[in-house]
DNA sequence: TACTAACATTGGCGCCGCCAATGAATATAG
DNA sequence: CTATATTCATTGGCGGCGCCAATGTTAGTA
């Protein structure tokens, strides 16, 4: 809980505090941390947003579809899908056009299980951001985008 | 290398590009990766830096001291230095007042060592934030380490 | 002298992103 | 129309990271 602090005063390394790469990734354990726990206290993960989300969004769709829109590898979306078939949030019936597939599709409780997920990551995100001003997360959001972008392209060093 | 971009457009849910933690989340898994992969390059790991920058800027200390001041694990620790010790970078020596203690000590091939990796990880750094001005990046610094300096208080939703 | 604490070490857990190999079903080429 | 290649769901595993528990040894303390 305190581990994750990046600047712990004298007792830091002034090398460490340079490291922008560190202060990223300490503080993305600690909001993938929070994010966890708050989705796990009512049972649920956070591929099952992603999941969820990508089926509302998107309407049903195979799982090589959904594995590509909600960024879950196919691997680990079966995991993924028997938890939420078991839950009742989405059917998996397979295709009568192509019996290798199968259709995923939401259901009316998995509507509403995503509508409370949302719920609950949107709470986490103003937690995290609480000490920021609108402008600042927006500032942030903006920042880390250009870097995303940038790492997307070129992942080696020059 | 592609697949921790987070927004890939209309291909995306717009419920995911709402989620500043799964932002922070990908951009610090390629942060992650770029750094990691530069230090693997020279047969190195993020351990070894921090482990090697403690080691200089506090003197020869405990293992125990070490970690808490290095940050990893001291059951982690524990390889690190077998890595080190071999590569001749630090050398690791009972305390003759304290049976129980090992004293580590940082050569001078682990002061080059050090500065080897150094280097490296600044150029990790810049080119993490090559599309960022210097005062985008000291803001990007900043905004950061308010939200990791919140999230290390109150680990817990309100 | 008995009890407690510090120390180094071993082994393991959970989360995350990732990959390879399998078998079934389908599309495509000769 | 048969042989080959491709798509799909599924299984099982890997490496990195932050984390914790249990062990045996040694040292301070009551």
């Amino acid at each position: 809980m305190d581990d994750l602090r990046f600047d712990h005063g004298d007792q830091t390394p002034e090398r460490l505090r340079a490291q922008l790469s560190r202060l990223v990734g300490m503080t993305a354990a600690q909001t993938q941390r929070v994010s966890s726990e708050a989705l796990r206290a009512i049972g649920a993960h956070k591929d099952h947003f992603v999941v969820l989300a990508a089926l509302a969004e998107f309407g049903p769709a195979s799982q090589a579809a959904v594995a590509g829109r909600a960024r879950v590898y196919k691997s680990d979306l079966v995991a993924v899908l028997n938890e939420l078939e078991d839950g009742g949030w989405i059917r998996r019936a397979p295709d009568p056009t192509d019996k290798r597939r199968n259709v995923i599709t939401i259901t009316a409780a998995g509507d509403a299980r995503l509508a409370e997920l949302d719920g609950v990551l949107s709470a986490v995100n103003n937690h995290i951001t609480a000490p920021l001003t609108a402008n600042e997360r927006a500032q942030l959001f903006s920042l880390l985008t250009r870097v995303n972008d940038h790492l997307s392209g070129s992942p080696d060093l020059p």
